[in-house]
DNA sequence: GTCTATAGAAAGATAGAC
DNA sequence: GTCTATCTTTCTATAGAC
């Protein structure tokens, strides 16, 4: 059973982050030690620090990946112009997104308070700017004449909060099909903005 | 500046308690440690152990204290029995409330992955029967033909969502009052079940 | 009821062999 | 690149004095 040494850093390092990122998201980052990792990646402990230079960079790198990655595929397909069709495409599009990177954006929830104040600087920023994608939705429609909202701001936490909502109960198999959560929930924020 | 001996237990407990809680809040659960809420009450790390078994308990009685006095307080109340005046109600009480416990909500949609199974379903039961509350207005109001909803369980999860969404980013001194923006939430509320 | 002292386990991180 | 071994710190919890 022992392993072979070897040179395995292309396949170590993203095991390792993968590890990190399925046992902050389940326990929490402060209740995740080092040993954790190392043992479901298969590692010693000691190990980690040839890909980390302490546990906290690897929180910040998952974040700061996510946010980077969430942004580019948002703004990586085209919209629909119509600003109905284009708020309807965001919660489907956050909804879908959420599911498959499930633990990812539960961390960047949860884990905030866990960085330094540089870095959650910076990962707030992100997430902010991803939320200004759908502030600019609702501000356009609302010029058009085609929403209502007396505060766009508002408007906008409310909603990314009501679908964020959906990745703290929703469980595979369960009554209701993503799909059918999904386009529920397009009729509810659509008529949160109705005009 | 040495602490006189003596009896305070009807003192220390509940410093104890606001310690933890405060500490937990910001912190969290599992990065907060004994010493760290003795040195805030002014104790020794020993000392704790008069007043809880261990870590966790001081956790859960936080949490069913919370949840009791967040369901009485609002049993408490006259109801209107117009539904959407019963629905601004709600949204209004959840809001006030919110902000005037701002740390046991936190904790109470936090911590949970940090309790043991039977004390999660506590907990969770308890948290259940508050939601049921909002679930009760809701098909109550669709019955009378004044509410709109194709499933009363997801609106119900999003309407808390939403709400509790403003303890995350709400500061005292911003740019909106809790007044207005509890007025601004009542609408969209409304509207998002509006017939 | 609170203290000091400490047991016993586990944490983050590093050093040096291979 | 990974290992064992270890340093140093910190943790939860308990024992026994006062």
């Amino acid at each position: 059973m022992a392993r072979r040494s070897g040179s395995h850093s292309e396949i170590t390092g993203p095991r390792i982050r993968a590890a990190a990122l399925s046992l902050f998201a389940r326990h929490g980052f402060a209740a995740v030690s080092m040993r954790q990792i190392a043992a479901e990646v298969g590692v010693q402990a000691g190990a980690l620090y040839l890909y980390t230079t302490d546990k906290e960079a690897l929180l910040v790198d998952l974040l700061r990946d996510h946010m980077d990655t969430l942004i580019r595929t948002y703004d990586g397909r085209a919209l629909p112009p119509d600003p109905h069709e284009r708020l309807r495409d965001f919660v489907r599009f956050h909804i879908d997104y959420n599911r498959d990177h499930r633990d990812e954006v539960f961390l960047s929830y949860m884990e905030l308070r866990n960085l330094s104040p540089e870095n959650f600087q910076l990962i707030e920023a992100l997430r902010r700017g991803y939320e200004d994608r759908l502030g600019r939705i609702l501000t356009d429609g609302r010029t058009e004449g085609r929403f209502t909202a007396p505060d766009i701001r508002l408007a906008t936490m409310a909603i990314i909060a009501m679908l964020n909502g959906v990745n703290t109960w929703f469980r595979d198999g369960g009554r209701l099909s993503l799909d059918e959560i999904s386009a529920i929930y397009c009729d509810m924020v659509e008529k949160t903005v109705a005009a």
